[in-house]
DNA sequence: CGTCTTTGACCGGCGC
DNA sequence: GCGCCGGTCAAAGACG
Protein backbone atom coordinates (compact mmCIF):
# COMPACT_ATOMS: atom_id res chain seq x y z
CA UNK A 1 0.00 0.00 0.00
CA UNK A 2 1.45 2.66 -0.88
CA UNK A 3 0.62 6.77 0.29
CA UNK A 4 0.84 8.70 -2.99
CA UNK A 5 -1.78 11.16 -2.53
CA UNK A 6 0.39 12.71 0.54
CA UNK A 7 2.85 13.63 -2.54
CA UNK A 8 0.36 15.30 -4.67
CA UNK A 9 1.11 18.77 -6.06
CA UNK A 10 -2.03 19.75 -4.93
CA UNK A 11 -0.79 18.97 -1.43
CA UNK A 12 2.00 21.10 -1.60
CA UNK A 13 0.48 23.12 1.47
CA UNK A 14 3.37 25.48 1.91
CA UNK A 15 2.56 29.50 2.15
CA UNK A 16 4.77 31.70 1.41
CA UNK A 17 3.02 34.25 -0.03
CA UNK A 18 2.60 36.69 2.48
CA UNK A 19 5.59 38.70 1.11
CA UNK A 20 4.21 38.92 -2.33
CA UNK A 21 1.49 41.56 -0.71
CA UNK A 22 3.30 44.46 0.65
CA UNK A 23 1.54 47.35 -0.58
CA UNK A 24 3.47 51.35 -1.46
CA UNK A 25 3.51 53.32 1.76
CA UNK A 26 1.77 55.78 0.14
CA UNK A 27 -1.88 54.29 0.00
CA UNK A 28 -4.97 55.25 1.29
CA UNK A 29 -6.70 54.41 4.92
CA UNK A 30 -8.92 52.13 3.71
CA UNK A 31 -6.66 50.00 1.72
CA UNK A 32 -4.62 49.72 4.66
CA UNK A 33 -7.67 48.06 6.14
CA UNK A 34 -8.22 46.13 3.85
CA UNK A 35 -4.40 44.56 3.45
CA UNK A 36 -4.69 44.17 7.26
CA UNK A 37 -8.20 41.77 6.59
CA UNK A 38 -6.12 40.15 4.21
CA UNK A 39 -2.97 39.46 6.20
CA UNK A 40 -5.58 38.21 9.19
CA UNK A 41 -6.93 35.93 6.66
CA UNK A 42 -3.31 35.31 6.02
CA UNK A 43 -2.32 34.40 9.49
CA UNK A 44 -5.65 32.25 9.69
CA UNK A 45 -4.39 30.07 6.70
CA UNK A 46 -1.29 29.83 7.43
CA UNK A 47 -2.61 28.48 10.90
CA UNK A 48 -4.61 26.13 9.28
CA UNK A 49 -1.81 24.84 7.02
CA UNK A 50 0.45 24.00 10.13
CA UNK A 51 -2.33 22.19 11.56
CA UNK A 52 -2.82 20.27 8.44
CA UNK A 53 0.63 19.54 8.18
CA UNK A 54 0.68 18.87 11.95
CA UNK A 55 -2.20 15.99 11.26
CA UNK A 56 -0.64 14.57 8.48
CA UNK A 57 2.94 13.62 10.11
CA UNK A 58 0.53 12.06 12.40
CA UNK A 59 -1.33 9.61 10.01
CA UNK A 60 2.06 9.19 8.09
CA UNK A 61 3.43 8.07 11.26
CA UNK A 62 0.49 6.10 12.52
CA UNK A 63 0.44 3.99 8.88
CA UNK A 64 4.46 3.86 9.09
CA UNK A 65 3.61 2.45 12.75
CA UNK A 66 0.96 -0.32 11.55
CA UNK A 67 2.42 -1.08 8.52
CA UNK A 68 5.57 -1.99 10.54
CA UNK A 69 3.43 -4.60 12.94
CA UNK A 70 1.59 -5.78 9.77
CA UNK A 71 4.91 -6.79 8.80
CA UNK A 72 5.71 -8.50 11.77
CA UNK A 73 3.17 -10.40 12.06
CA UNK A 74 2.85 -11.77 8.67
CA UNK A 75 6.48 -12.39 9.58
CA UNK A 76 5.67 -14.48 12.52
CA UNK A 77 2.72 -16.15 11.10
CA UNK A 78 5.17 -17.50 8.69
CA UNK A 79 7.60 -18.76 11.31
CA UNK A 80 4.56 -20.70 13.42
CA UNK A 81 3.95 -22.34 10.30
CA UNK A 82 7.14 -23.61 9.14
CA UNK A 83 8.20 -24.03 12.68
CA UNK A 84 7.40 -25.54 15.98
CA UNK A 85 8.01 -23.26 18.20
CA UNK A 86 5.65 -20.46 18.75
CA UNK A 87 6.10 -17.23 20.27
CA UNK A 88 2.35 -16.72 20.12
CA UNK A 89 0.66 -15.07 23.35
CA UNK A 90 -2.04 -17.38 22.70
CA UNK A 91 -0.21 -20.37 23.06
CA UNK A 92 0.41 -23.46 20.93
CA UNK A 93 -0.78 -22.09 17.38
CA UNK A 94 -1.26 -25.58 16.76
CA UNK A 95 -4.46 -25.16 14.62
CA UNK A 96 -5.83 -23.99 11.36
CA UNK A 97 -8.16 -21.28 12.87
CA UNK A 98 -4.87 -19.84 15.41
CA UNK A 99 -3.43 -19.03 11.44
CA UNK A 100 -6.78 -17.18 10.18
CA UNK A 101 -6.92 -15.50 13.54
CA UNK A 102 -3.81 -13.59 12.60
CA UNK A 103 -4.93 -12.44 9.71
CA UNK A 104 -8.21 -11.44 10.78
CA UNK A 105 -5.86 -9.13 12.82
CA UNK A 106 -3.64 -7.63 10.79
CA UNK A 107 -7.07 -7.04 8.70
CA UNK A 108 -8.29 -5.30 12.36
CA UNK A 109 -5.41 -3.14 12.72
CA UNK A 110 -5.61 -1.49 8.88
CA UNK A 111 -9.17 -0.38 9.91
CA UNK A 112 -8.03 1.17 12.74
CA UNK A 113 -5.92 3.11 10.46
CA UNK A 114 -8.56 3.54 8.29
CA UNK A 115 -10.52 4.85 11.50
CA UNK A 116 -8.01 7.02 12.65
CA UNK A 117 -7.71 8.46 9.10
CA UNK A 118 -11.75 9.23 9.24
CA UNK A 119 -11.61 10.97 12.95
CA UNK A 120 -8.83 12.62 11.80
CA UNK A 121 -9.60 13.85 8.35
CA UNK A 122 -13.11 15.31 9.86
CA UNK A 123 -11.50 17.76 12.66
CA UNK A 124 -10.46 20.11 9.99
CA UNK A 125 -11.71 18.86 6.70
CA UNK A 126 -14.42 20.70 5.35
CA UNK A 127 -15.95 17.53 4.38
CA UNK A 128 -18.10 16.04 7.30
CA UNK A 129 -18.57 12.09 7.44
CA UNK A 130 -21.63 11.13 10.02
CA UNK A 131 -19.31 8.09 10.67
CA UNK A 132 -17.08 10.66 12.79
CA UNK A 133 -19.98 10.95 15.36
CA UNK A 134 -18.33 7.67 16.94
CA UNK A 135 -21.70 6.04 16.84
CA UNK A 136 -20.28 2.70 16.91
CA UNK A 137 -21.09 2.17 13.75
CA UNK A 138 -17.72 2.13 12.14
CA UNK A 139 -17.73 -0.80 9.42
CA UNK A 140 -15.98 -2.88 7.22
CA UNK A 141 -15.58 -5.94 5.57
CA UNK A 142 -13.00 -8.12 5.16
CA UNK A 143 -13.46 -11.24 1.95
CA UNK A 144 -11.73 -14.46 3.84
CA UNK A 145 -10.24 -17.18 1.58
CA UNK A 146 -13.05 -19.23 1.79
CA UNK A 147 -16.67 -18.63 0.22
CA UNK A 148 -19.61 -18.02 2.24
CA UNK A 149 -17.14 -16.91 5.27
CA UNK A 150 -17.26 -12.79 5.89
CA UNK A 151 -15.51 -10.75 8.62
CA UNK A 152 -17.41 -7.76 9.99
CA UNK A 153 -15.61 -5.00 12.05
CA UNK A 154 -17.74 -2.68 13.91
CA UNK A 155 -16.14 -0.23 16.14
CA UNK A 156 -18.61 -0.21 19.79
CA UNK A 157 -18.32 1.73 23.58
CA UNK A 158 -15.73 -0.44 24.91
CA UNK A 159 -17.63 -0.63 27.99
CA UNK A 160 -20.60 -2.06 26.13
CA UNK A 161 -20.52 -5.58 27.09
CA UNK A 162 -23.39 -6.69 24.77
CA UNK A 163 -22.22 -8.35 21.92
CA UNK A 164 -25.28 -7.33 19.28
CA UNK A 165 -23.91 -6.52 16.20
CA UNK A 166 -27.17 -4.54 14.39
CA UNK A 167 -26.84 -5.61 10.92
CA UNK A 168 -30.64 -5.47 9.40
CA UNK A 169 -30.77 -9.09 10.25
CA UNK A 170 -32.72 -10.86 13.11
CA UNK A 171 -30.84 -13.26 15.31
CA UNK A 172 -31.21 -16.13 18.04
CA UNK A 173 -28.38 -15.96 20.42
CA UNK A 174 -28.01 -20.00 20.82
CA UNK A 175 -24.71 -19.90 22.78
CA UNK A 176 -21.78 -17.95 24.49
CA UNK A 177 -18.14 -19.10 24.99
CA UNK A 178 -14.48 -17.65 26.25
CA UNK A 179 -12.50 -18.98 23.86
CA UNK A 180 -8.71 -19.61 24.65
CA UNK A 181 -7.10 -16.66 22.66
CA UNK A 182 -9.25 -13.89 23.75
CA UNK A 183 -10.56 -13.31 27.58
CA UNK A 184 -13.69 -11.95 26.00
CA UNK A 185 -16.83 -14.32 25.38
CA UNK A 186 -17.73 -15.26 22.24
CA UNK A 187 -21.80 -15.37 21.07
CA UNK A 188 -23.09 -17.29 18.59
CA UNK A 189 -26.14 -16.63 16.57
CA UNK A 190 -28.70 -18.39 14.18
CA UNK A 191 -30.55 -16.54 11.45
CA UNK A 192 -34.06 -15.98 12.93
CA UNK A 193 -35.89 -14.57 10.49
CA UNK A 194 -36.36 -18.22 8.33
CA UNK A 195 -36.52 -20.98 10.24
CA UNK A 196 -34.35 -22.57 6.99
CA UNK A 197 -31.98 -20.18 6.93
CA UNK A 198 -28.72 -21.69 8.00
CA UNK A 199 -26.82 -18.38 8.37
CA UNK A 200 -24.39 -18.41 11.43
CA UNK A 201 -22.93 -15.20 12.95
CA UNK A 202 -20.33 -15.29 15.86
CA UNK A 203 -19.83 -12.16 17.32
CA UNK A 204 -16.36 -11.90 19.52
CA UNK A 205 -14.85 -8.77 20.86
CA UNK A 206 -11.56 -7.83 19.49
CA UNK A 207 -8.63 -9.23 21.84
CA UNK A 208 -6.69 -6.21 20.93
CA UNK A 209 -8.98 -3.55 20.70
CA UNK A 210 -11.88 -3.95 23.03
CA UNK A 211 -13.77 -1.55 21.15
CA UNK A 212 -14.21 -3.58 18.39
CA UNK A 213 -16.56 -6.03 17.63
CA UNK A 214 -15.48 -8.96 15.03
CA UNK A 215 -18.64 -10.57 13.48
CA UNK A 216 -18.07 -13.50 11.45
CA UNK A 217 -20.82 -14.65 9.28
CA UNK A 218 -20.69 -18.64 8.29
CA UNK A 219 -23.32 -19.49 5.60
CA UNK A 220 -25.73 -17.88 3.35
CA UNK A 221 -29.22 -15.93 3.65
CA UNK A 222 -32.44 -17.57 1.74
CA UNK A 223 -34.78 -14.81 2.15
CA UNK A 224 -34.33 -11.47 1.41
CA UNK A 225 -33.32 -8.54 4.93
CA UNK A 226 -35.88 -8.51 7.02
CA UNK A 227 -35.26 -4.43 7.59
CA UNK A 228 -35.26 -3.63 3.78
CA UNK A 229 -37.94 -1.34 2.52
CA UNK A 230 -40.99 -2.39 1.40
CA UNK A 231 -39.78 -5.98 2.83
CA UNK A 232 -41.91 -7.82 5.14
CA UNK A 233 -40.51 -7.49 8.37
CA UNK A 234 -41.74 -8.96 11.72
CA UNK A 235 -41.15 -7.15 14.80
CA UNK A 236 -37.77 -7.21 16.42
CA UNK A 237 -38.19 -5.64 19.75
CA UNK A 238 -34.81 -7.07 21.31
CA UNK A 239 -32.84 -6.12 18.33
CA UNK A 240 -34.13 -3.04 16.90
CA UNK A 241 -32.77 -3.94 12.95
CA UNK A 242 -30.53 -0.51 11.89
CA UNK A 243 -29.53 -0.87 7.90
CA UNK A 244 -28.94 -3.19 5.70
CA UNK A 245 -25.43 -2.90 5.49
CA UNK A 246 -24.39 -6.14 3.64
CA UNK A 247 -25.30 -8.94 2.69
CA UNK A 248 -23.09 -10.76 4.60
CA UNK A 249 -23.16 -13.94 2.53
CA UNK A 250 -22.69 -13.17 -0.37
CA UNK A 251 -19.20 -11.62 0.39
CA UNK A 252 -19.47 -8.10 -0.84
CA UNK A 253 -17.43 -5.94 0.62
CA UNK A 254 -17.58 -1.56 0.93
CA UNK A 255 -14.05 -1.90 -0.28
CA UNK A 256 -14.90 -2.67 -3.73
CA UNK A 257 -15.75 0.64 -4.61
CA UNK A 258 -18.65 2.66 -7.10
CA UNK A 259 -21.55 -0.69 -7.51
CA UNK A 260 -21.82 -0.77 -3.53
CA UNK A 261 -21.54 2.82 -3.29
CA UNK A 262 -23.56 3.68 -6.09
CA UNK A 263 -26.07 1.07 -4.67
CA UNK A 264 -25.90 3.34 -1.26
CA UNK A 265 -27.23 6.34 -2.81
CA UNK A 266 -30.08 5.33 -4.37
CA UNK A 267 -31.02 3.57 -0.77
CA UNK A 268 -30.38 6.91 0.63
CA UNK A 269 -32.64 8.34 -1.98
CA UNK A 270 -35.34 6.33 -1.45
CA UNK A 271 -37.86 8.12 0.33
CA UNK A 272 -38.99 5.15 2.33
CA UNK A 273 -35.70 4.95 4.08
CA UNK A 274 -35.90 5.82 8.27
CA UNK A 275 -33.58 7.52 9.48
CA UNK A 276 -31.62 4.97 11.00
CA UNK A 277 -31.25 3.36 8.07
CA UNK A 278 -30.18 6.41 5.89
CA UNK A 279 -27.99 7.26 8.69
CA UNK A 280 -25.86 4.20 8.78
CA UNK A 281 -26.60 4.05 5.24
CA UNK A 282 -24.14 7.51 5.24
CA UNK A 283 -21.84 5.82 7.67
CA UNK A 284 -20.84 2.88 5.39
CA UNK A 285 -20.73 5.18 2.33
CA UNK A 286 -18.36 7.31 4.41
CA UNK A 287 -16.14 4.23 5.28
CA UNK A 288 -15.99 3.19 2.16
CA UNK A 289 -14.73 6.41 0.26
CA UNK A 290 -11.66 7.20 2.72
CA UNK A 291 -10.64 3.37 1.89
CA UNK A 292 -10.77 4.92 -1.67
CA UNK A 293 -6.95 5.87 -2.29
CA UNK A 294 -8.67 8.21 -5.12
CA UNK A 295 -11.18 9.91 -3.34
CA UNK A 296 -8.23 10.86 -0.56
CA UNK A 297 -6.21 12.51 -3.55
CA UNK A 298 -10.10 14.14 -4.46
CA UNK A 299 -10.31 15.33 -0.76
CA UNK A 300 -6.80 16.38 -0.86
CA UNK A 301 -6.67 18.60 -3.68
CA UNK A 302 -9.92 20.14 -2.51
CA UNK A 303 -8.19 21.07 0.91
CA UNK A 304 -5.57 22.43 -0.92
CA UNK A 305 -7.00 24.09 -3.54
CA UNK A 306 -9.98 26.38 -0.85
CA UNK A 307 -7.27 27.70 1.06
CA UNK A 308 -6.08 29.59 -1.65
CA UNK A 309 -9.66 30.88 -2.79
CA UNK A 310 -9.87 34.55 -2.03
C1' DC B 1 -47.98 -16.93 26.27
C1' DG B 2 -44.54 -16.69 22.87
C1' DT B 3 -39.95 -15.36 22.11
C1' DC B 4 -35.42 -14.59 23.50
C1' DT B 5 -31.35 -14.95 26.61
C1' DT B 6 -28.54 -17.41 29.75
C1' DT B 7 -25.67 -21.10 30.96
C1' DG B 8 -24.13 -25.66 32.09
C1' DA B 9 -23.74 -30.02 29.74
C1' DC B 10 -22.64 -32.50 25.82
C1' DC B 11 -20.41 -33.64 21.32
C1' DG B 12 -16.90 -34.06 17.91
C1' DG B 13 -12.43 -32.73 15.93
C1' DC B 14 -7.66 -32.36 16.71
C1' DG B 15 -3.04 -32.93 18.75
C1' DC B 16 -0.09 -35.52 21.72
C1' DG C 1 -6.81 -43.28 24.25
C1' DC C 2 -6.90 -39.03 26.60
C1' DG C 3 -7.36 -34.26 27.18
C1' DC C 4 -8.22 -29.78 25.25
C1' DC C 5 -11.06 -26.77 22.85
C1' DG C 6 -14.65 -24.81 19.90
C1' DG C 7 -19.28 -25.37 18.75
C1' DT C 8 -24.02 -26.80 19.82
C1' DC C 9 -27.97 -28.29 22.58
C1' DA C 10 -31.57 -27.64 25.72
C1' DA C 11 -33.71 -26.49 30.09
C1' DA C 12 -34.81 -22.65 32.91
C1' DG C 13 -35.66 -18.01 33.55
C1' DA C 14 -36.63 -13.22 31.83
C1' DC C 15 -39.22 -10.14 29.25
C1' DG C 16 -42.86 -7.71 26.74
Amino acid sequence: MEVAWLNHPSLDLDLSIGSSLRLPPAKAEDERLEVKALEAELDRASDENKRLKEMLAAMVASYSTLRNQMADLMMSSNDTSSEGGSVSPAGTNKRKRDAGATILDSAHQYQALANAAVTNGNKRSSVESTSSEDSGCKRVVEECSKPKISKLYVRTDPSDSSLVVKDGYQWRKYGQKVTRDNPCPRAYFRCSFAPACSVKKKVQKSADDPSMLVATYEGEHNHGQPSQPGGALPAAPRQSGVAPLQTPATNKTVLDGMPVKQQRVQELESASASPDLRRSLVEQMAVSLTNDPAFKTALAAAISGRMFQP
